[in-house]
DNA sequence: TTAGAAGGTACGTTTACATCA
DNA sequence: ACTGATGTAAACGTACCTTCT
């Protein structure tokens, strides 16, 4: 405030001066009074400016005793503390709704970036798991107990069974469980009772682009991955 | 309880002035 | 030096609210 004050070129008037032009204003009898007295319109002074900002610090809005007791002190009308105050009020909201835009969207940016990595982060998941689906296709090529209710077989199954030796394969499925533990746990943890059980054993991925032929492989529910419908739902709330 | 006057505020607009290209 | 555009602050008009009688 004080900043676009500084400079300026306009020469105050004393309060004495105020006074007499007041004092015309009110003689004035002319139709165009108000005329009259907007054209003697001059800024505040600095000094009344100090003042009445240090007490706006204080009080953004005057009780009428001390509206009166600072047009006094400042020599100015108690309409134009008032006005001042309000104007001042105004300004005072407006760089304060300013602030708050410049809050709430530094805050959108930051959740946008953050939907962004997550979303980059899915996709590399995706992938990953398309690389092991094939690898288990391929698995189930050269072993026929993938047929029928053998068919359920997973690849934490495999892995704990030692039939999966292929340390890539094993890798990813540690990769996989570690990001989906990371990022998934607090998604899945609600369906990791008794509900989550049942899930495990009758889920339905119906994903076409990434569900091979055979169906998904269910994990046993201590591996913490497991697609359940409600998180198919969020996949696809992602794409 | 209701009506109306008085005084206050928020908000949008107008006006006068300063500054700058 | 002059001028038009623009920004800013003072002032105004109006609608609405609260309080008091």
């Amino acid at each position: 405030m004080s900043n676009q004050l500084d400079g300026r070129g306009y020469s105050p008037e004393t309060p004495d001066e105020r006074l007499e032009n007041f004092a015309c204003q009110q003689l004035s009898q002319s139709p165009r009074k108000k005329k009259n007295i907007a054209k003697n319109k001059r800024r505040f002074s600095d000094e009344q400016i100090r003042l009445l900002e240090s007490i706006f610090e204080s009080e953004t809005k005057l009780e009428p005793r001390k509206k009166l007791q600072l047009a006094g002190e400042l020599g100015l009308q108690p309409r134009q503390i008032a006005i001042w105050f309000q104007n001042r009020r105004a300004r005072w909201k407006s760089k304060r709704i300013e602030q708050e835009y410049k809050t709430l969207r530094a805050k959108y940016d930051n959740l946008a970036s953050c939907f962004e990595s997550l979303k980059n982060e899915r996709q590399s998941l995706l992938i990953q798991l398309q690389k092991l689906n094939e690898l288990l296709d391929e698995k189930c090529d050269g072993n026929r107990t993938c047929k029928g209710s053998e068919g359920n077989n997973n690849l934490l199954a495999s892995n704990n069974g030692n039939i999966n030796n292929d340390p890539k394969a094993q890798q990813g499925l540690y990769d996989t469980e570690f990001m989906c533990s990371q990022n998934n746990k607090s998604r899945d943890i609600e369906h990791s009772g008794d509900e989550g059980h049942e899930l495990l054993n009758h889920q339905e991925y119906t994903d076409s682009s990434l569900a091979s032929h055979n169906q998904w492989c269910s994990f046993d529910s201590g591996s913490q991955f497991y697609l359940s419908s409600s998180s198919s739902q969020w996949f696809n709330f992602w794409i």
